[in-house]
DNA sequence: CAGCGTTTCAAACGGGTGTTTTAATCGATC
DNA sequence: GATCGATTAAAACACCCGTTTGAAACGCTG
């Protein structure tokens, strides 16, 4: 890690420590110590801690968002060239998909995931509007996207069965290392692949179900 | 407000403000001026902010939890009279019914959901060990009871299932008053019945989804 | 009314926080 | 090799935290 420049390792530290301990939870003691950096690089390089945590989720997410939007736009071609609408289950694919895989990406990679899937609901308007505002435009394709797979479908009602899917995948993120509540003698879990497309399964499965 | 002794206002402020705020980012003296309290009336009353933490989930969760095995055990005993095996969705409507419509018990009460919707995957120990070790016996009794419901699924397929429900189920819980992510011109959402009834066509239709 | 356990109160304790400051060090350019 | 901007370093800043203390106030029982 002490090869790369003070601005990274503060970034992999960051990413790490926010995603185990949480945003509140983390000092920027605990980043520098751990970054092998001083205490005065964080607000040096970023400006502040709100900043550091702004700084840690865009590194990742804007190219993941990126490859989510390409995704989808390649999913809608191909249903445009053949004349078709889009079918639910491989939007909801192209959307899921790239982020689940991201996890194989390296070590830190599982961390930010972890760390994306519970910016979803966390309780602090600091880490909850920075994330949103990365993640609408690319939310807004995906919704009216599914619009158009699913046009027999009440608006208000596919956006509830969004957000259900929603909250199935921000959980598998942020608990893919163990689940949340876990039962004595439990089975051996799913490896990573298995339960990207089990996720895919159940969700596609009830976002078509039948009102 | 003021009629009711210190240590209910004391809970009632801890409730509201943790929810909000969540665990680490809400103070102790935050939570006593809401409570017209004194300072160290929290750690006279409870001891710490932590057991605090502790009776505000206990207080609501204890009924609750006793509410949800009422009704699973009502499942199970009409299946063995009729001498059926139970079925998937009158056990999700067991276990998720009474959690979304305790929201209605009072101010409260929603705010109560909000936070326990969120311990799940709550990255801090002390909150998600409070949280788990007070459902780990009703979760158990849920979860066996679905391998008979469903027994054709292998138990880490159903594990799987079971987690992304959790994951839906907790989302609602702490977003049902807005959407996580919402898109300009969103639908009006569903009012809280409605949205019970879309969760629990969305879950159990994933849930028996063919493999 | 005296006595006593319970509850409230103001104040302080020790420690951790994010941020700022000031000086020292580094590295490339002239 | 001197100079100057960029980076690092140590120290201090002001503030907030959970907890503890010891005394005051309260409410009851004898």
């Amino acid at each position: 890690m002490s090869q790369l420049d003070t601005k990274t390792r503060i970034l992999d530290a960051g990413e790490h420590l926010f995603a185990r301990d949480g945003f509140h939870n983390t000092s920027l003691r605990t980043i520098t110590s751990l970054a092998k950096a001083n205490l005065a690089a964080v607000n040096y390089h970023f400006g502040s801690k709100e900043a550091l945590l702004r700084a840690v989720i865009e590194r990742r997410l804007l190219p993941l968002n990126q490859l989510r939007k390409e995704q989808i736009d390649a999913v809608l071609a191909e249903a445009a060239a053949t004349g078709t609408a889009p079918s639910a289950k491989s939007l909801l694919r192209a959307f899921i998909e790239p982020t689940l895989a991201f996890r194989s990406a390296g070590p830190g990679a599982q961390d930010f995931i972890s760390l994306v899937g519970r910016s979803m609901s966390e309780p602090d308007e600091t880490v909850r509007n920075c994330f949103i505002g990365l993640v609408l435009p690319n939310f807004r394709l995906f919704f009216e996207s599914l619009q158009r797979a699913l046009p027999q479908l009440p608006t208000a009602v596919l956006m509830a069965r969004v957000q259900f899917t929603l909250g199935a995948m921000s959980h598998v993120m942020c608990t893919s290392n163990k689940p949340a509540i876990n039962i004595p003698a439990a089975p051996q879990p799913l490896d990573n692949e298995e339960l990207a497309e089990q996720l895919l399964q159940f969700v596609s499965t009830g976002l078509e179900a039948p009102q």
